[in-house]
DNA sequence: CAGAGGTATTCCATATAGGAAATTCGTAAT
DNA sequence: ATTACGAATTTCCTATATGGAATACCTCTG
């Protein structure tokens, strides 16, 4: 590993070498520099030194290569091409982009917002691959670990999290909140208050059966609380569970009107006022300045 | 051609990048590069000042790359590897180098003393290729000029063209001078005399023909001259017209040797003192430090 | 031999990199 | 919450090295 060796000699010594190679004059090599002669020469003389070869000889006009010269010519040239894509700022093309991204997901937004965008993405990057997971409890950290790309959570769920230091945000969108009884539930034949609606035995989804969820939050503000009959893991179980039972749930307009569509369900408003829940997409800091994350989070809409 | 941005640049934050980026820590960092940790925190703010990206975030311990900088990464390593070696003293292999050289020798040392050392040089050095070519009064110039590596040259014929600047000399071996006449000539039963010598004719061979030979030149210091009746362009010429008439010439020890054993000639002394023939090696200041031209001399006894 | 065209050298001002120490930042522990 | 700690950043200062102007020095040419 040369790197401490690498450290102590002047790289740019050898940008000078690469110019006088190609105009074999010392004159004319610093004005493509954009230096003095006499730096150049200079320059030349400790290039000398650290080559330990005189590298050109004087001529008539101008100076002519020693054989190492000519032999460090043909290495050099690309090597400093090498370099100078390097610190050029990077361009991204999502037609030639091949990276793998992984993107953890509400249910909700997964089925509802997200599927028209994946279709736009994988059009116009044709070749890269996108994993979708499942939110869950551990996707923030797994953020945090660079293990996942992006995160999108509902705003009533960030349980604070989104402090987390190299974490940027970008708020979504909002869904109001509402509720989903089974079509031709008793309920529907009485007035609907928040009487009515705490009467019901609830459905708790997911992560928000330690009541978290802004419903629970805006209740427990009032000095009340709902009766979670039974716990499901996802929106899909809990339309079911609401479909065969007297059980309700609180979903997101969103999700309630596909529900509607797919399953044997109506949609009833919350009987309380309660925040509209925002959607928050979640990215890290490692990726917040590179072209094709950005790129990718573009396709996340407001 | 980036050559006048490069030169902008310090390319030596680069190889700062690479530390950091094997590290991952600023600290560990400056150990490998035996600098302060502060000298590589502040090489890392012009190091994302050049590159416009963060490149690391801060973390418990130590630093994680963002995406930008685990692209450099990739390119960064082999680049950096690539210019260590640019600067590392070339190494020379007889086994494989496979070089083109052109070399100018007198027609005596190409018969004599060169063809040993050609399959010495030959036999270590499978690949090169050498091309032998007669000397001529152009020789030196095609030296100056890079299109022929090396030169021998007998020191009476050097025109004082070894002070041209730029060329390397180094004298090779002295040969005393000889006078060749047929065998049976009628002054084999004379005694042999600076007059008898005088009173044959003589063959000019080559260049010598414009008396600049060291036999003429100590000739013309007593005041005397001889006569050259045929001038040849080569030794075997000369010494077929010599066995076939009642001429002489004037010829190295070595060429002696080896034309009494060819041709019907015989050696007689030089009537007159003069300074052993010297040859020299001259090669140009662009190849003095080649190792393989170093090398390829070194075949080239005093 | 003078002059042209080039390179090396000298001298000097200045920019810059590096070190020591203070500071801030982020995390973990009490 | 507060504190403590490890690590990166910032501040301040100095020494070094780089670049420029002028000059000296080559080497070939007329």
């Amino acid at each position: 590993m040369p790197i401490q060796e690498l450290s102590r000699i002047n790289l740019n010594l050898l940008v000078c070498l690469q110019a006088l190679l190609e105009e074999r004059s010392v004159t004319r090599a610093s004005e493509r520099l954009n230096l003095s002669q006499s730096a150049v020469s200079k320059s030349l003389a400790r290039l000398r030194e650290l080559i330990g070869d005189p590298l050109f000889t004087r001529a008539a006009h101008g100076l002519i290569p020693t054989s190492r010269a000519l032999s460090i010519q043909e290495q050099l040239k690309p090597v400093l091409d090498e370099l100078w894509k390097v610190v050029q700022p990077q361009v991204f093309d999502p037609l030639y982009c091949d990276r793998h991204f992984t993107i953890a997901l509400p249910e909700t937004a997964n089925h509802l917002k997200f599927q028209n965008s994946l279709a736009d993405i994988l059009k116009s990057a044709p070749h890269i691959k996108i994993k979708l997971m499942h939110l869950n409890l551990k996707s923030l950290e797994e953020l945090a670990a660079g293990k996942v790309d992006l995160v999108a959570l509902p705003d009533d769920l960030d349980c604070g999290q989104h402090r987390i230091s190299g974490i940027h945000r970008k708020r979504l969108y909002k869904d109001k909140l509402v509720c989903v009884v089974r079509n031709n539930h008793p309920c529907l034949e009485q007035p609907w208050t928040l009487e009515a609606c705490l009467a019901l035995g609830h459905i708790g989804i997911g992560a928000v059966t330690d009541r978290v969820s802004i419903t629970d939050q805006t209740l427990a503000k009032l000095g009340l609380d709902r009766d979670i009959v039974v716990a499901v893991g996802d929106f899909h179980s809990a339309t079911q569970v609401c479909e065969g039972t007297d059980l309700m749930f609180v979903s997101s307009g969103n999700w309630a009107d596909y529900a509607e569509e797919l399953y044997a369900v109506t949609t009833l408003p919350m009987p309380i006022t309660v925040e509209p829940i925002a959607y928050d997409l979640y990215w890290h800091e490692m990726n917040h300045q590179d072209l094709a994350h950005q790129w990718l989070r573009s396709y996340f809409k407001v």
